[in-house]
DNA sequence: TGCGTCGCGCAAGATTATTGCGCACATCCG
DNA sequence: CGGATGTGCGCAATAATCTTGCGCGACGCA
């Protein structure tokens, strides 16, 4: 895992395909001072490495009726491996869990839930999460109001090679 | 905000864009059974409409150096619209904040950072976080590893029209 | 100075995007 | 029941873009 070097160009080609992922491999040459042929070439490079994971189209979760958004701590009876797997597999199997991280502190995982209502949420915890074998305590905040959503990294304070 | 009305074909759309945000029009086309002109034009609608807000090149936090992540949990002293409208202003601007909710339940805030090392975490934390007014409490869990980073809403289990 | 490497720009053929147009089907009203 | 209307599809042609091979110049090094 040592990682690719980037340059000055690389990381302005990723700051700028973070905000507009689906834009023109001309336009995007054009945006850092470059002839389309080797902008394509360290683009196929970045994606190649796995610097660039993917692209993804941002969808508005009210839109398709996903209105209501929780983060639900979990902490686990037990750390040994064999719960840990268990609950990862079935984390990844639940739809509405979107994102899930291991965590330092009190409580063992972060869950992002995206569900359609209350209801719906009602029914992810009650059949699924507290019915999971190794769950020990759980704690849900709803969201009020995305502040920030960037869905971008911070990619201008690096200096780059 | 009554939003469009979505049918079956513009949530397939949608689930395949998630994933491959910059697949072409001519295989998007292909992967909902339509020819590539009523394709583009049900893309361009749901562009104009806001239902996919825009695309997003994954980075690899990683292989640009930003190793570290953690969820800040902020509560404040006041609730007063000029404290929270000040804490907004802020975490808008603080470029190590990828994303920042309002959430229920005892703490006010939850905040997504992203930052190079322990060390630019310790920099953020006292250079601004601690240093901005309105802060009262806050409670930091580092990320020990990334269970699941879907990126994509969970379409499927929607009927749609 | 001479050699090798690396990355750029140019150019041409293949692929894709984009628009106008006509047609089929469903709905609604007379 | 018949005709009008609207919606959305596919086809076709042009414009734009992608994609690859190739030659050139800059740089590092012995």
């Amino acid at each position: 895992m040592a990682g690719i070097p980037l340059d000055r160009t690389d990381l302005r080609m990723l700051d700028v395909l973070q905000r507009e992922g689906r834009i023109t491999n001309a336009e995007l040459a054009a945006r850092v001072n470059l002839s389309p042929s080797p902008c394509l070439r360290r683009l196929q490079r970045l994606e190649a490495a796995g610097v660039i994971a993917g692209y993804a189209a941002q969808v508005d979760p009210q839109a398709v009726g996903l209105g209501l958004q929780a983060f639900v701590r979990v902490q686990l009876t037990q750390h040994d491996s064999a719960t840990i797997e268990t609950f990862v597999q079935r984390v990844n199997a639940w739809d509405e869990v979107v994102d899930c991280y291991a965590l330092t502190g009190d409580m063992d995982y972060l869950l992002h839930v995206v569900v359609a209502d209350l209801d719906h949420f009602s029914r992810f915890l009650l059949d699924k999460l507290l019915n999971a074998s190794g769950v020990a305590d759980v704690n849900s905040s709803f969201v009020l109001r995305t502040v920030k959503h960037a869905g971008a990294l911070p990619l201008a304070q690096l200096a780059g090679a």
